[in-house]
DNA sequence: GCCAAATTAGGGCATTTGCCGTATTGAACG
DNA sequence: CGTTCAATACGGCAAATGCCCTAATTTGGC
């Protein structure tokens, strides 16, 4: 069984650049499609996610590389995710570990690594390049829990954190409006809210987003 | 200029085997010198510390490889550690790059792996076997979690951890269903068993509860 | 003081979830 | 060869949830 892949990139000329390394390799990969934009490859999956692995750039128009994979993780997660990528900061590296990358290379790895690293990821494997490996240990010594994502701002208000935090707790609606002394169709309401500002639809989500988001 | 290896492992005929397959690549490694345990690690290098690089055992009597890398790394910076170990447990590798380990392989990697490691820490990358890689990633996801009662054993099935590690990105039973290639009553039913094994009685929880014990 | 936003509160309805049954299959183990 | 256990699967039912609607009150900013 090939390995089935997809790309995400927005430079055309790099595309093209990666679908020929990949084609070297045709006995174990087969590639499926490629998508311009985060935005883009949440469409194409929409109609088919028989994907083992996407390759994906981290600077993209519409949407990055980083919320993709998150949303992706999130939706399909037998899908392994590959960071392909000039950056090599600090910050990029945690967020897109932290959005659930299984592995993070730098654009000029040869054909070679670039198909040695398919298979490792398709193994259970984590491949790196040596430098993101490097500061990813780094990463674990000194943990940044810095403002990873700063600049997104949702406009939650007090009370709707305050519902978060209780929900990431377990508790359900009732119990949430007697510790916070208001009407369980009043948390109900704020949930709504919360789900509309956060554009999700259930409670695991929202946590999941409200802590990747540094909001709880 | 030749890398100055020196060698920590309490098991002769373990250090033996190790020394043979680095003598393979004698145009690049210089062996210089073995030590049963990480005391007289520590007292060899008193002496000489004219060394590039280090693999460290951990289990060994006296001083394990932790503590011996810790105390390496304080005295001697240039020098790096590679440990070396059968052991892949997430808390031992934490403990390890918080010592500061700048890589970790298993015992079993052939001798070219094992050169190849030797290389690329000397070039200022990370070597991991591939376990270890997704381990560490792991750790980066999901910080410390020190207190993690390892003792604690819910008796979680294999299946039951992979429903947990859906749940967690807040996919409803279908969809996991889907994902697993089973009927959403069968996921039910594992839904079902993974409460009474965690003593939970909703979603949330049971995520919260497998996050704190380290089982996803 | 006025307007916008946040917070509060409720009704209705389809879907999902949690919990209780039962039951079959295949692999592991003595 | 029998036994245990994980994994599979189905049905029913009450409760919780997600999502649509409306609407009063409070708060903050200008």
């Amino acid at each position: 069984m090939k390995i089935r892949i997809a790309l995400a990139e927005d430079k055309p000329f790099l595309a093209t650049s990666i679908q020929e390394k990949l084609s070297l390799f045709a006995d174990d990969i087969e590639f499926r499609f490629w998508a311009n934009n985060g935005k883009v490859m949440l469409e194409k999956l929409a109609e088919n996610h028989a994907i083992d692995a996407i390759l994906m750039d981290i600077e993209m128009p519409e949407m990055d590389g980083i919320e993709a994979t998150a949303e992706i993780v999130a939706r399909y997660p037998h899908i392994k995710i590959i960071m392909l990528t000039v950056f090599d900061d600090e910050q990029r590296i945690f967020n897109a570990i932290q959005a659930g990358a299984m592995g993070y290379l730098l654009k000029d790895e040869p054909p070679q690594k670039l198909h040695e690293s398919i298979k490792m990821i398709m193994d259970g494997g984590a491949p790196m390049s040596p430098s993101i490996a490097a500061k990813s240990l780094k990463l674990l010594r000194n943990p940044i829990r810095a403002e990873s994502n700063a600049g997104e701002d949702f406009n939650l208000g007090k009370r709707e954190v305050e519902v978060l935090e209780q929900l990431s707790q377990g508790l359900d609606y009732q119990k949430i409006a007697e510790n916070l002394f208001i009407s369980p169709a009043t948390v109900r309401k704020h949930i709504e809210n919360i789900y509309r500002k956060l554009q999700v639809n259930n409670k695991m989500r929202a946590v999941n987003k409200a802590i990747r988001h540094n909001i709880i």
